[in-house]
DNA sequence: CTTGACCTTCCCACGGTGGGAAGGTGGAGA
DNA sequence: TCTCCACCTTCCCACCGTGGGAAGGTCAAG
């Protein structure tokens, strides 16, 4: 990206650009976040046509590619950032990419059993439920409080 | 709630009322956050001194509690309000709880296992980098797609 | 030249929570 | 009574990630 406004639109594609939803499709990340991404600085700014349109290259395809692979991990923006900066860095050390990736598993881990932890008192309270027509129900009288408060 | 703007805070304590933050202590949701279920339906206008002040009885803190307990399970604010619903009327059949229930508990398998999913091929990935000062690194080329574009 | 599909920027929404500013009140102590 | 501080009020702004949609410009094909 950051190219000069030198193109046409249709010089820009012969010369191996894409548009942005072009850009959108091969690198599975929409239009719409990549202009966002654009906005908050995680990518660098497109070059433009004459037009104003965006267009992208190859390489920035795979940025885009990158980035929508890492949310796929659940990455966040900040770890994304900081993921796209060691992969940028030519001299970077492994272990700091290792240990991203081990404190985002930690992340992962946490909530995992948070949410398991919910599951288990939702399960216990649903299994508790007799579930037909009648209005008392154990699911209700534990969220007021009834064994606690 | 719904009661008129009748007292003083002095009068309204002694006839057993709470003031926001009496009640976000008693009930564990923030008084920033009963402003916001005031303000989006979930729970009736709080009645109010003569000055403006919003004044909380038991019972409503006892609705406090039942929501910030459905939301320590996960429920949306949109189930949330559906248990509210049900909780209040008298002749709900608990198989319309036990079924909101179960869906959430779906929906907490879903994410669940989504969670575990990113898990999985983030572990694979750590497991895979050597993590010492050397440069080349396995998490950055799968992110970069070096097995599959 | 028209038409339709794209592009641009801009604002708004969701969930759920928090921070903080600006101004009014309550109650305790001097 | 005055002062002081802690609390209350409303209001707007932020986060994260994503989508929707309006208003206006551009491009390519017919």
């Amino acid at each position: 990206m950051a190219q000069a406004k030198y193109f046409e639109l249709s010089d820009a594609r012969s010369e191996g650009f894409f548009n942005i939803s072009e850009a959108a499709g091969a690198s599975g990340v929409s239009a719409k976040m990549i202009r966002h991404y654009e906005e908050t600085g995680l990518v660098p700014k497109a070059g433009r046509t004459v037009a104003g349109y965006r267009i992208y290259r190859d390489a920035d395809v795979h940025v885009l590619r990158f980035i929508r692979r890492a949310r796929d991990l659940g990455f966040t923006m900040k770890e994304i950032a900081g993921l796209l900066g060691l992969w940028k860095d030519k001299r970077r050390a492994s272990a700091d990419v290792k240990k991203l990736a081990a404190k985002h598993m930690a992340d992962l881990d946490a909530r995992i059993a948070e949410l398991q932890g919910m599951r288990r008192s939702l399960e216990h309270l649903v299994h508790c439920c007799h579930g037909d027509g009648r209005p008392d129900c154990p699911i209700l009288d534990d969220l007021a409080g009834a064994g606690r408060a």
